[in-house]
DNA sequence: CTGTTAGCGCTTTCAG
DNA sequence: CTGAAAGCGCTAACAG
């Protein structure tokens, strides 16, 4: 069986093309008896619309191009499936690219979009924003885009993200509150920028948008504040964004002798990490260190004790990401969206009392 | 800026749009010299071709839909990573559509893939594929299809699948050479076909590719026969895939008071919370119980003891139903792949010696 | 309200 | 080896 295109349908219902054209994009302007054997033709013919030649003709597209990291990653998963819903509930289609976190896979990506015929863009810039170029070939071609997950990375574009700061600062408070004052901090990189001195160069800088950790860092800085407390070096310690490495952080933590009474975690699977190091050292969670993770992923309430958590919505992200974009290419205006986070209270924090 | 045309390039480079064309193909039978002055107009005036217009011209698409039930599920996440690495490896874009494991929504994603001028489909069907009549209309209309995950849903079509079969029955034998004899098999089910007896009714039927957890309930059935046992229905339980599931199972499970001494289970996560359940009741997991996950998922590594468990690749799945599909695009005749699994030894098992 | 017609941007014969 | 011209499937004036 061959393609079967409007001329055929057009054809075959005795009518014209453009009537068959009219109905499909449900003109209002067509006599009830032609639309209905259009519609029936349609339906017996099974034809379906091709996309391509659509949009060649009508210079835009349904098709929403995304660029992501990788999607193995719950959370950028969670941001692709929030996209995706919400395409498919506007009517739109997605194409998705995975920039691996690789600037040069990043640019082909975006090039790939510009190429795609794509009426809109989410970008998911890896950390370092470093494929300004091929973006602002995008750009140049009129395409909206929409940035997520990241701050103030590209001045002029509408950024969703997650309000990072607010999370960190909220789980750190709640630490303060509790009595601990030496709340240590897991900075949580893909890849670092450099030592921790580099970091912390880059905190309170237009840099530290594409990071968050170090948008956590600020928070975790101003909770501190509030107590009159300063930011000190030997509570931080770079670490990577899984079990081996939140074990292998505080094994080398540890190492320091460093005094502490709390670690805030990049995520919940640093927080295991880092538990199941302590445990070996007899150190008991939430009494003598209370641990909080960040993201409130299932393994939060699976880890023993089940974990105190900064939940994140990421799925709100993609959502709002592609409303965003509709709505501008709909003409409409649109700016920054914020995100809250939540702090999930479980049983690896507690009061102090020693 | 406004978009740049094959013939605003060609006009610049003084040029016909055929000479540009053939540039941008690399066609060899292009002067040096033309070449040579046509890619630097394209690179000066950021020129990118209009992948709709092509694909209009030539009737065919670089881009390959697959249609998914979610993406917020690791192992299907796993899927669509592995398949768009092989795509853009391969030079092909990639469609998404989720499914969100609804009928209605399957059927509208398979229409959309029609439409969208895709040159090939990856298709993983929820449980039930009931969308039968929409996977006809692509493969009407000549769009060869790739069935992923599932092994015999639709005839005459290639799958590429996980040996679910293998899979359980190597962690079933596993189970018998330790000296348990009495082992558990929780069933886990999106949606449940139905009863018990409905479930056993499908075993070993046409409709058992539909679902893993039938495959891997004939593994289980192998090994046990291998060592003259019977297939006891005491011991089957239906789960769901999650870790509340797991625990609510268990519960239910003990409750029968049914002598067990191993469980095998849909996925870490149900075993994590079969174990909680066990832990409640003073069950030692792996003397008393041993206890076998499936996925081998970060969690097999956290929860305590560690869980053996069955690794899957479904990386590979998306990769190979992709390399497969691009070589049946190619015009090569593909069948049937068949990914094995692995049983990974953690502490969540050992010898019975009561 | 319906049909005719002119392209959208691109590839691909077919001449030169 | 290069250019002119036709046309992919579709939509949007423009007539009727």
């Amino acid at each position: 069986m061959q393609k079967v295109t409007i001329s055929d349908v057009a054809k075959a219902a005795n009518v014209s093309v453009s009537t068959v054209s009219r109905v499909i994009n449900s003109n209002e302007t067509v006599n009830s008896e032609l639309r209905d054997r259009v519609l029936a033709t349609i339906e017996r013919m099974g034809y379906i619309p091709n996309a391509s030649a659509r949009s060649v003709r009508v210079g835009s597209s349904n098709l929403i191009g995304i660029v992501i990291p990788t999607v193995r990653i719950a959370t950028f998963a969670e941001v692709l499936q929030g996209a995706m819903d919400a395409a498919m509930q506007l009517g739109y289609r997605v194409n998705v690219y995975s920039s691996g976190g690789k600037e040069q896979q990043d640019s082909w990506c975006l090039d790939s979009v510009a190429s795609s015929g794509a009426c809109g863009l989410i970008y998911c810039p890896i950390a370092s924003v470093g494929a300004q170029s091929h973006l602002e070939q995008v750009r140049s071609r009129g395409i909206p885009i929409v940035i997520a997950f990241r701050k103030n990375v590209v001045p002029g574009l509408p950024h969703v993200y997650m309000d990072d700061e607010m999370g960190a600062y909220t789980a750190t408070k709640y630490l303060l509150q509790r009595g601990r004052r030496r709340i240590a901090f897991f900075a949580g990189f893909w890849s670092p920028p450099g030592s921790l001195e580099t970091v912390l160069k880059l905190l309170h800088t237009d840099g530290q948008g594409a990071y968050t950790t170090l948008e956590r860092m600020a928070g975790y800085q101003r909770a501190l504040q509030e107590y009159g407390l300063d930011l000190e070096k030997e509570l931080l310690t770079i670490s990577g964004f899984d079990y081996p490495s939140g074990y292998q952080s505080m094994k080398k933590f540890l190492s320091t002798l460093t005094d502490f009474d709390a670690i805030l975690c990049g995520n919940d699977l640093v927080a295991a990490g880092a538990m199941a190091a302590m445990q070996e050292q007899n150190i008991s969670v939430p009494e003598r260190v209370s641990v909080v993770g960040y993201d409130d992923s299932e393994l939060a309430q699976i880890a023993h004790p089940q974990l105190t958590s900064v939940r994140q919505n990421p799925y709100n992200i993609g959502k709002r990401a592609v409303e965003i974009l509709v709505q501008s290419l709909r003409g409409g205006v649109v700016g920054d969206v914020r995100l809250p986070s939540e702090l999930i209270i479980r049983a690896s924090t507690a009061v102090k009392d020693f």
